[in-house]
DNA sequence: ATCCTATATTAGGTTTGCCTAACTTTAGAG
DNA sequence: CTCTAAAGTTAGGCAAACCTAATATAGGAT
């Protein structure tokens, strides 16, 4: 099933929050992605819909097994990517940080694990070097 | 002044095809970019009010000066995230075409020197130990 | 128990960028 | 020179995803 960057992000949203331990509000996932309260509604409605999420009005948002893999997934990639991003290519962590926000969406899941391993053994090798 | 990826994806396809030493027409933008003449028309007309390139109807599309440097700059950034993809991270080479085409509009001018020297330093790199 | 405030929802509007269908222009074949 | 086919444009529509303004709900303070 393919998603849009707008519900990856949100699942991603509600990933990162619900790693907190405290439920999840509609007013959190406003404010973690810096829209208005009714553009999240909406978007829950969606992730409803295509059973990414588990929502009763008023209440709060729970991922569904399918919507917590979309959300850790895309969490993975933008964690690899800013890492590669400020680490390896030395761009400033703001930067860095924005950037992989947007890329996150653009890359397979194969090229997230082939920049993981990359990332590893290049690491693995400056270490030696030194 | 900031441009969407549909902006930066029209650019880059009259970059691309003007290499040709072709005149450009609608037809040729549509068919590279997969899309409708009406879709194109109307794309000419936003880059033309934003003055990144020259049309008079019926006729020839040219890019200005502006229009060529967002065209060549965005052309650049695929085929450097291009080399990267399918020469160091070994992604397949249509998967790695495809993914280039997204992440593109992503990144920043900084991003994209910063890559270019990596690679140039990673790939002297790997030939010095061969 | 009532009421107030924070939170959430609904209704309706905007922008971007694509589409199809219908119409116009241009250039080249005859 | 005409006329037709390819190319381009115009008109109107749709979907995604955001917004503001107005309305509804729920839970805590009195």
């Amino acid at each position: 099933m393919k998603t849009t960057k707008s519900i990856e992000d949100y699942l991603e949203a509600i990933y990162v929050l619900s790693l907190k331990n405290k439920p999840v509000r509609i007013k959190d996932i406003a404010k973690f992605l810096s829209v208005k309260l009714p553009s999240v509604t909406e978007a829950i409605n969606r992730l409803v819909k295509d059973e990414y999420a588990v929502h009763t009005p008023y209440e709060d948002v729970i991922l569904t097994k399918k919507g917590e893999y979309v959300g850790k997934n895309t969490w993975e990639k933008h964690q690899i990517l800013f890492k590669f991003l400020k680490d390896i290519l030395k761009v400033p962590q703001d930067k860095a940080f924005r950037e992989a926000c947007l890329v996150e969406h653009c890359i397979s899941d194969e090229t997230k694990d082939k920049l993981k391993k990359f990332m590893k053994s290049f690491q693995n090798n400056t270490e030696r070097i030194r």
